[in-house]
Order: structure tokens, then C-alpha cells, then sequence
DNA sequence: TTTATATCAGAGTAAATTACTCAGATATTT
DNA sequence: AAATATCTGAGTAATTTACTCTGATATAAA
């Protein structure tokens, strides 16, 4: 995702190019990019030439986003996970411990909602 | 470590006491505080009576020493884990996202090691 | 129209991790 | 001596992770 907003003003970007810069193999991130597309992150261009580009501009897409749509809920533990809070324990209610990973859940979402993919390529922002 | 918290001011309380309250099973119990002794935030009586303690006041331990006790660093990635930073990937250096994972590490300890066994066991500061 | 270049999609897999169990030794109280 | 605990290391089934493989479909360029 920050090869694209490199190439953001640029055409699509083709695995093949990502696959080779960051060394990660090309079948593999395809698999990753239709995780994107789905999460309606990245668009996609079909046949010769083709590729993917960012759905909107770098400022407009959060790490948090990225992450989700990646590897789900950003949660430290399964039962404060929003969304799959059901399939949990049953010991809701009497749980002395739950308060304590809502919290840290709340805070690693605020992190990676508060940084941008810009943010990750305009150097100044990556040293702090 | 809650329930220990709770007995602070009786005598140690026993691997079996814990496992029928929280139901867990007392030997995956038993491994479980045999890496929290080794981090000195219990100490055991061994023999007929025994059981575990915690080594200081609950007001002392902070969760996020528990955590490190059992689970190691406390990171989203390997590669930003204190302590086993060599063993991960060479690109360092380049990494764009590095940076993330740090800043994401850093707020999940400050988190973990703001809130204490104290703040669990007094019910006032459990739901904020 | 053909060919090359891409994405699209689902299934499969080896290795590592997780969440435990088991067996038996050692220490202490009653 | 007997009962009650912790101590220790080894073992294991299920899940997850980080991929690969195969083949279909869409599009641009020759």
C-alpha cells in the first residue's frame, strides 16, 4: 500500500513490479490485494498493462483500514474483537479482565486509525 | 493473578482454589504460575498448606508485567519485539512501516503498564 | 484476431504456535 | 508415615499462518 501511494499519481501498479521491489512473492500478494479490493481499498485494472491503484488519495486511507481489512478486527484477544463478540466465553459479566483489553483494543485502534498512508511517506512523519 | 490479588492479605492460596473458582484446569494452572514465579511477581509455599502469593502489593504489579511474564514482549510484530530484534528481517533500514509498529508497541505497554492488579480489584476504575 | 499480460478465485499445504495434558519428582504440614 | 502441594520436562491435538498451485477471465497491443 505504500508502493501505491508512491505511485499514486501514476497508472495502476502491477504485482509483478510490487512483488519484485519488496520481495514478496507475486501469487502471494495477489491473494493480499484481493483482501484490498474486497475492503474496496484498492481498485483494480484487468489485462495488459493492468494493475492496482489506491481507491482514494494516501491522506484519505488509514493504517487502521489497511489492517482490518488485512487480518480483522484489531483486538489483543478474540472476545473483545467487534463483531465476533458473541463466540467469546460466557463469563461476560464476571470477567475481571475484559475492561482491560476493551481498553487496549480502543488504544491500538486510535494508533493506527491516527496515522495515514501520506503520513508513512512524507519521511517527516515516520521519525517520531 | 486477580484472585491472588484478592487474597493479598490471607496466606498463599492454592493452584487447586484458583482452578475451581476460574475453571481452569489446575496443571495448565500450574505451568502458568511456574512462568509467573519465574519473573518474581509470585513467590509459593510449597508442602500441604501452600500455594502461591503475590512477591508485592497489587498496587505493585502492573498488567503489563504479567503479560511479559507469560505471553514475552509485548509487540504487534516480531520484528519491533524488545529483546529479539536481530532475528528478524534485514530490511530494517528500508522498512516503511517499521515506524508504525513501534509507535503501535510503545502506546500497547504504556497502556498495560498504566493499569495495575490495585486498579483491577477496586471495581471503580474497571469500567472507564 | 491472436498473443501476451494481468487480475480473479478457490483449494491445498508445511511449519509454527497455542492451549493444553501427563507422569513423576520434591518439599512441607499434620 | 500419609496427605497435600508445588516443581519440571515432555508430549500432543487443533488451529493459525504464510504461503503455493492451478486454472479461469479480462484487456491491451501486435
Amino acid at each position: 500500500m505504500v508502493v501505491l501511494a508512491l505511485n499514486f499519481r501514476d497508472g495502476p501498479t502491477s504485482i509483478r513490479e510490487i512483488a519484485q521491489r519488496e520481495k514478496i512473492s507475486p501469487q502471494y500478494l495477489e491473494q493480499i490485494f484481493l483482501d484490498l479490493r474486497k475492503a474496496e481499498l484498492v481498485s483494480s485494472v484487468r489485462g495488459a498493462r493492468g494493475g492496482y491503484k489506491l481507491a482514494r488519495s494516501p491522506s484519505e486511507i488509514k493504517i487502521g483500514d489497511v489492517v482490518r481489512a488485512l487480518e480483522g478486527p484489531i483486538a489483543p484477544m478474540e472476545c473483545v474483537a467487534e463483531g465476533s463478540e458473541a463466540s467469546c466465553c460466557e463469563r461476560t459479566q464476571e470477567c475481571l479482565t475484559r475492561g482491560v483489553w476493551e481498553k487496549l483494543r480502543d488504544r491500538m485502534n486510535e494508533v493506527l486509525d491516527d496515522i495515514t498512508l501520506e503520513d508513512m511517506i512524507s519521511s517527516r512523519n515516520i521519525n517520531n
